[in-house]
DNA sequence: AATTCGGGGAG
DNA sequence: CTCCCAGAATT
C-alpha cells in the first residue's frame, strides 16, 4: 500500500484492509474482487492484484510463513528492491538497505549527487551509499536506521525548502556545504499531459444508479463506474463497449448537462461532462446493473465514480 | 530506458 | 495550478 502512496493516505485502508484480511492465508482465501473492493479509491490497482497472488505463493512456496530473505522477497508478484528491503530490514531485523523517494532526495543531497533522478547513475548511488550506511551500523537495526532516514526525508529533508538549521546531519551534507540544497536531487522529466474528455451518464432509478464494471484487464480493472463514453474516441479511459454495444437502439439518452468537473491520472488530464440520463431498456445486463450508494462502495466504484457521486449535482438528480 | 499504472495533500 | 509520495511491472 505504501508504494507511491503517502503514509497518512493508507493508514485508514490498511486498517480496514487488516480488519478484512487478518493473516495471510484470509488474504489467500479471498476472491481477488473482495481484495479490489477494499482497494478501491487507494489507485495502482495492479498492487492489490500483487498483494493477492503474493499471499498465494506464501501459502505455496513458503507454507504460510512469510519470507524474511531478501531473495525470496524480490521472488515475490509486486515486491521490488525497496519492499524487500522494508520487510526485511523492519519486519525481520535484518541488516539489508532501503531506498525510497524519501531516502533517495537525503543521499542526493547529503552526498551531492548530481545525475538525473531516473537516471541508472542516480540508481546505483543512492542504492551504495544506503548499502555503505547499512553496513556502518554495527549491529545495530537497520530497521530503525531505514525509517529514521526515510522519517529525515519526509520531515526534514523535504523536496521543497529543506529545513537544514534542524538537519541532524548538516554538518556532513554536501549540497549544504556548495549550496545545492535546492537544485538537488534534479528532477525527473515530466512527460506532457494527454487532455481527455469524458461523458458520464447519471441513470438513477429510485436511490440506485446504473453502474458498469470495468473490463478485467486494463486501467481499474474490474472496478465499478457511472456508464462512460470518451466521444473523442481513443478510448484510453472509457468503459466496456458502451452505448455502441447496445445494438442500433441506444439504451441510455442523455438529457441535460448537469456540471463538469475535473480528474487526473497519472498523465492525463480529464475533463468531465456529467448528464444527467434515462434508461430505456429492461432489466440492465451485465456489466451493467442498478445499485445504491451503498452497494457501489461495497462493489469498489473507482476514484473519479466515487467523486462524482460525491458532487452537488450528482445529490440532486432524485428521480 | 521509457511508460504505465491513482489519488491526494502540500505549497 | 505543480509536484511528488515508504515503486513495480511491462514494453
Amino acid at each position: 500500500m505504501l508504494q507511491q502512496t503517502r503514509v497518512e493516505a493508507v493508514i485508514p485502508y490498511f486498517e480496514r484492509f487488516l480488519a478484512r484480511f487478518p493473516t495471510v492465508a484470509d488474504l489467500a482465501a479471498a476472491p481477488v474482487e473482495d481484495v479490489l473492493a477494499a482497494w478501491s479509491g487507494l489507485g495502482y490497482y495492479r498492487r492489490a492484484r500483487a498483494l493477492h497472488e503474493a499471499a498465494r505463493a506464501v501459502l505455496e512456496r513458503h507454507g504460510g510463513a512469510f519470507p524474511s530473505a531478501r531473495e525470496d522477497l524480490l521472488a515475490l508478484p509486486g515486491v521490488g528492491p525497496y519492499t524487500a528491503g522494508a520487510v526485511a530490514s523492519i519486519a525481520f531485523d535484518r541488516p539489508e538497505r532501503l531506498v525510497d523517494g524519501n531516502v533517495a532526495r537525503v543521499l542526493a543531497r547529503l552526498y551531492a549527487i548530481e545525475a538525473p533522478q531516473e537516471s541508472a547513475v542516480f540508481r546505483a548511488r543512492t542504492w551504495e551509499h544506503a548499502g555503505l550506511l547499512v553496513a556502518d551500523l554495527a549491529g545495530r537495526s537497520a530497521g530503525e536506521w531505514n525509517q529514521a532516514l526515510m522519517e529525515l526525508g519526509a520531515l526534514v529533508c523535504v523536496p521543497r525548502e529543506p529545513r537544514c538549521l534542524a538537519c541532524p546531519v548538516q554538518a556532513r551534507c554536501r549540497a549544504l556545504e556548495r549550496g545545492l540544497t535546492s537544485e538537488l536531487p534534479v528532477p525527473k522529466r515530466r512527460p506532457t499531459a494527454i487532455e481527455v474528455e469524458l461523458h458520464v451518464a447519471i441513470v438513477r432509478s429510485g436511490d440506485r444508479w446504473l453502474v458498469q464494471q470495468r473490463p478485467a484487464t486494463g486501467r481499474m480493472a474490474g472496478l465499478w463506474e457511472l456508464p462512460t463514453v470518451e466521444p473523442s474516441g481513443a478510448r484510453l479511459l472509457a468503459g466496456p463497449d458502451w452505448p455502441d454495444a447496445r445494438g442500433a437502439t441506444p439504451a441510455i439518452a442523455l438529457g441535460d448537462e448537469l456540471g463538469t468537473l475535473s480528474h487526473s491520472i497519472t498523465r492525463h488530464r480529464i475533463r468531465v461532462r456529467v448528464f444527467e440520463a434515462r434508461w430505456l431498456a429492461g432489466d440492465p445486463e451485465a456489466p451493467l446493473d442498478f445499485a445504491s450508494r451503498a452497494q457501489i462502495a461495497e462493489l469498489g466504484p473507482t476514484g473519479l465514480t466515487a467523486k462524482i457521486l460525491r458532487a452537488p449535482f450528482a445529490r440532486a438528480t432524485a428521480r
